[in-house]
DNA sequence: TCTGGGGTCCTAGGACCC
DNA sequence: TCTGGGGTCCTAGGACCC
């Protein structure tokens, strides 16, 4: 097998080029969007970064800087977000199927296949067509591992000369190396705010350093993950390209309130939107869930902070929303106290298993009637939903309470997924 | 400035067993 | 038989990502 090249392909400020697709006006403002709830800033434009505002700063923090400065704000539009990547993941397909979709603005692109005689020529190429077709500008990087792919990607991001692309394929060891030490050790894909004091304080403050550092010490300071970043880092491939995303050890679904608290069918309809969601997701990977657990808390940042949290066990595994919601309400009722205010319930499904297993390995334990009825029945849901709209077919619980979501007061309209929201053309 | 969002995986350590 | 072994299961918290 010939030797993996990776091109990362990385939108950038991908949450606000979204928003600025359909708001030209926005063009050199600063701007940033913020997470559910309007807690966090989760993407900010050139124009922001250069203030000073970091990456997932809680809103409130900022308040002056983002007057002051006059930062134009909007709440996360995720079905927007959603549209346009997949946009841009399907004309990344049509240039080849070897793709992981890694996040919502990032992609993985397998490049062996390809016969590609100049790389950056190739990726300057492709980034000229995603801006073309879909208005988003990215960075892309190329190399023979994910991590400097990242890295590689990263430094196409920040050094204006590379006009948005960087190969690191054909280029020398120096010009590698040059590019390794100009990448901050915390920038480094897999180092993070906890690892990277511990590595300077080892002496490692770049890319480079860390490269060049023994594979045992660093397995002893990362454990596994370390070993294999040192490697990466010398263009060895840990990390395969996944096609189809590896199937996940644990589904979650958890979303903090629009308001705190104390009643118990508030939670309970929130509680059911998320296990829906969460089923809905499980059935899509064609899996079932042995377990499950419902967690409630209150204010992290309130005195007397609680988290509960009941586990469940199902005897007979399932994918059936009506199954599990019912038996995770059962379980919210064990540990709800209406005399405290909650902030945030999550659904976690795990212990997961194929679902061609149970019909192969009975056990003695399955009801077979009963198991095809609720299949039929989750199969016609998603299939309705699927065609009519997420959640147009649900469980009446669902409804019992509108106050758990959260807020978004500042949310852009879904310009290319509702109807009723398209940008309308006006006369100048 | 190290997190007022959301999601996933990993791991250290306790309980229990042989 | 408070103990210098070793495996498994479970969970809470750690750590990372965007």
């Amino acid at each position: 097998m010939s030797q993996p090249i990776f091109a990362l392909i990385d939108c950038n400020n991908f949450f606000v080029s979204c928003e600025k697709l359909f708001r030209p006006d926005l063009e050199g403002r600063p701007v940033v969007v913020l997470s559910s709830n309007d807690g966090c800033v989760v993407a900010r434009s050139n124009e922001a970064k250069a203030l000073g505002i970091p990456m997932a700063a809680p809103a409130f923090k900022f308040l002056h800087t983002l007057k002051d400065h006059n930062v134009v704000q909007f709440s996360a539009n995720f079905e927007l977000y959603g549209d346009i990547s997949s946009r841009i993941t399907n004309l990344l397909t049509s240039i080849t199927p070897h793709i992981e979709v890694y996040s919502v603005d990032e992609s993985f692109l397998d490049l062996s296949e390809l016969h590609i005689s100049d790389y950056t020529q190739w990726a300057a190429m492709v980034r000229d067509q995603v801006f073309k077709y879909i208005g988003v500008p990215v960075s892309i990087g190329i190399a023979t591992s994910k991590t400097l792919a990242k890295l590689a990607a990263e430094r196409a991001k920040k050094e204006p000369e590379l006009g948005g692309v960087l190969s690191l394929i054909t280029s020398s060891r120096e010009q590698t190396d040059y590019y390794l030490q100009r990448t901050p050790i915390q920038d480094v894909w897999g180092i993070g705010w906890r690892l990277a004091p511990k590595l300077k304080a080892e002496g490692l403050h770049n890319a480079l350093d860390l490269r060049q550092f023994s594979t045992k010490h660093a397995s002893q300071l990362m454990g596994v993950h370390g070993r294999q970043l040192v490697a990466e880092l010398n263009g060895t491939t840990c990390l395969p390209l996944q096609k189809h995303h590896k199937p996940q050890q644990q589904i979650m679904r958890g979303r903090q309130f629009g308001e705190d608290t104390n009643q118990f069918s508030v939670i309970e309809a929130a509680i059911t939107n998320l296990a829906a969601k969460a089923t809905a997701h499980l059935r899509r990977e064609q899996r079932l869930a042995r377990q499950a657990m419902v967690i409630i808390r209150t204010n992290r940042n309130k005195p007397g902070y609680r988290k509960l949290s009941q586990a469940v066990q199902f005897g007979t595994p399932t994918a059936d929303t009506g199954n599990i919601c019912a038996t995770l309400i059962q379980a919210l009722e064990e540990i709800f106290s209406g005399h405290e205010l909650y902030h945030k319930a999550d659904v976690m499904l795990y212990d997961l298993i194929p679902a061609q297993a149970l019909q192969t390995d009975l056990l003695g334990t399955v009801n077979p009637a009963r198991n095809d009825r609720e299949t039929a029945r989750m199969r016609a849901v998603d299939s309705l939903n699927g065609r009519y709209g997420t959640n147009h077919v649900h469980y009446a619980s669902q409804d019992l309470s509108q106050a758990w979501r959260p807020r978004f007061h500042l949310g852009s309209p879904r310009y290319t997924s509702s109807w009723a929201e398209l940008p309308v053309l006006k006369p100048v």
